[in-house]
This record gives C-alpha cells, sequence and structure tokens, in this order.
DNA sequence: CTACTATGTCATCAGTTGATGACATCGCCC
DNA sequence: GGGCGATGTCATCAACTGATGACATAGTAG
C-alpha cells in the first residue's frame, strides 16, 4: 500500500480560506458562547486550524472577535437602502431571525461592548440600519424623531429576535415566523402614524 | 491608646447580611461582566466577603447565579397584575431602563440560557409579566394571540432597554427616558388595535 | 467557664486559558 | 531546482479560574 492521501488527505496551504474558516468557526461559537465562553482552541478547532493562528492572523482573540464584525459589515452591503420601512424591518427580522444571531447582532446584547466593538456596531447600524429607515420615516410623512423612531425599531427587533432564539420567552419562541413578521411590520406601523 | 476598632471595625459575623452582599455583588458583577466575566474573587472582594463562602453558601458560582435570579423574582411580586397593559409596558420599560439591566432581563439576552436559569426566567416572566399583560389585552379586546402579542412586547422592550443601556444605538441611548416611554406605549396601542 | 456550632480565613490544587516562540514544511519566484 | 518567505505544527509558559479542605475565631447554649 503506497502512503498516499488514505485518511488525511492534507489540505492545500491556503492562507485565505484559513483566516476564513477561523472566522466563520468565531462567529459560530462567539455566538453560542459568547466571547469568554468561546476559547480559542475550540474556535481552532472547528475550523480546523491550529489555535496559534488565530494570534498569528488576527493578533490575539479579541481582534478575531473585530474581524467576525468587520465580515458581516462588509457582507451587509447596501442591503436596506432605498426600501421602504415595512421592507427594511421584515428584512431586518428574517435576517436576524433565520441565520441565528449574526456577530452584530449579538455585539449589540452584550453587556460590556469594548470600545472598538461599539465603534463596528455604530458604523453597520448606524450607516447601514437607522439612516436607511429613518429616510424611509421620513418620506412617509415622518420626520420628526425619525432617527430615534428607527433605533427604537432595531432594538425593539432585537430584543424579539434574541428571545425567540435562546427561549427566554416560548410563547413567541414557538411562534410562526410569518405572525410575527406580521406583528413586527404593525409596529413599525405605529411609528409612523 | 487603645486597641479600639481604629482601622479595621470588624463586622459582626451575619451569614444572613453575607449572603445578601454576595448576592447583591454578583447581581452587578454579572451585568456587567457576563455570567463567564465574573470571577468569584472579584464577587467576593466587591461583598467584602471571602469568596470560599460562594461555595459554602450557594454551592458553586452557577448557584449563586441563580440565586440573584430568584432574589429578582422575589422581589418583583405581583407588580403588575390587574393593570392596564399601557400602564405594564410603562413600569417595565421604567424598571429596566432605570435600575440598569435587571439578573433577569441580563438572562434573558444572554445566547446560552441553562435550563435551570431559564426555569427561572419562564417563572418570573410568564407569570408577572405575559399573563397580566396579556389578560390587559384580552380586556382591551384584543383576545386573539394576545400572549404571543404580550410577550413580542416584552422582547421588544428587553432590546430597547438594552441596547439604551451598552450605547450600541446611540440616538436611542442618548434620547429622554420619557420620550422613549411614550413611543413605547405608542408599540403597546399597535398591538391592540 | 466550657464545649460546640456557625461563620469566616487562608493556602493550595488541578484544570483551563490566551499567548509565544522554536521548528517543520509548503509553494512559489528566479 | 535552489532558495526563501509564507504557512502550519507543536510544546510550553505564566496567569487565572473555580473549587476544596484544613484551620481560626466568634457567638452561644448549657
Amino acid at each position: 500500500m503506497k502512503p498516499t492521501a488514505s485518511e488525511a488527505p492534507r489540505k492545500p496551504r491556503d492562507s485565505i480560506a484559513t483566516r476564513k474558516a477561523l472566522v466563520e468557526a468565531a462567529r459560530a461559537l462567539f455566538d453560542e458562547k459568547g466571547f469568554s465562553g468561546a476559547t480559542v482552541r475550540a474556535i481552532g478547532e472547528r475550523a480546523g486550524a491550529d489555535p496559534a493562528l488565530i494570534a498569528r492572523y488576527f493578533g490575539n482573540k479579541e481582534g478575531l472577535y473585530i474581524a467576525t464584525l468587520a465580515d458581516e459589515s462588509d457582507e451587509a452591503g447596501a442591503r436596506y437602502a432605498g426600501l421602504d420601512p415595512d421592507q427594511v424591518v421584515s428584512r431586518l427580522f428574517e435576517r436576524w431571525d433565520e441565520r441565528g444571531r449574526t456577530p452584530v447582532a449579538r455585539a449589540m446584547a452584550s453587556a460590556e461592548p469594548d470600545d472598538q466593538v461599539l465603534e463596528q456596531i455604530h458604523s453597520l447600524v448606524g450607516f447601514r440600519l437607522r439612516e436607511p429607515l429613518a429616510e424611509g420615516l421620513a418620506e412617509a410623512g415622518t420626520a420628526e424623531a425619525a432617527e430615534l423612531k428607527s433605533e427604537i425599531l432595531i432594538g425593539a427587533i432585537l430584543g424579539i429576535c434574541l428571545t425567540r432564539a435562546n427561549g427566554a420567552l416560548p410563547v413567541l419562541a414557538e411562534a410562526d415566523r410569518e405572525q410575527v413578521a406580521e406583528l413586527i411590520r404593525k409596529i413599525a406601523g405605529s411609528m409612523i402614524g
């Protein structure tokens, strides 16, 4: 029997893929266990990479955490621009409800946001979410306190998705997604009237 | 100079006071740092008690955590019974907003609630919050999906208070409490109509 | 006063954590 | 194909964590 790749089909070296694997594993584990609860060893194992690479690529564990936020910020793009408020809240809800809590959603619910983390949140939430929503509200004739109302909607949706995901509110957790979405649209409507 | 209590006025031994001090210190630190982030040594130091007493009185760190939840559950009483929905949401908001995140609010926002923790949450939230709210909605003529709507309101308020407290949503964080309360009442109204 | 229990203090353990640096190996450029 | 930087592996460190049990002392019942 030749010493071919019988059991361990040795991956080709690919730092980009490795970084990506680490970020994705970190995203999942930070979500499941929180920042302190997710260990670099566990992240490395899930990513199929050596934990020491975290230090090499991201400096340290916190750097990796920041990277998960930035990664989401990148992929978010201009998803919500130009939509009316009903559509924005519907899509935001679906995104946060379907994909599980995203890193940003998780970070927004964290108790002790580090300054760098807060900065990432502000840049993502502010430009990608609050502004499109506020514009939509203004166009719907509700210019007054449009930014505050937008952030209230974002916070409310965050809380709803959070408690739905972790089972803290059992009826809400079991409810049909479309029914919840409908009620959220009602809430959004109450910010316009 | 007599060897009186000059610097260290040696506290009298009082296990009840010690337990209470530990629970309060734990409440504050779990809120600030999360469960993993708050160490038993830090809790002991803030409480002015030896960390070993945590093991004596609560079994272990998690027992202390459960105790903080039970403590809040005790003091909550029947605060919200018999009020109409507007009043319930107003008081709930003020409580969570004014006192900082309570242990229960914090636990509801946690990613990985332990079974015992979830049980405490359900008993407190279910009986003390959802039921009074649902009754109020039913009396206001909205019997349909009253429990779901109640939990949506609770989740929404949780998210709003959370993001207000940690600064994730800057406009909301800076906003006047009464203005936010007014908007929350609007949201509650949208669940009735 | 004596003896006993409740309460508090202290030193220490075994396990885990994030981080580091030496080393091995790959893949590419010339 | 020789050389060299990029990439990955491994062993190990110092710090910290939750927990434990031996010990000290206060308060009290008899």
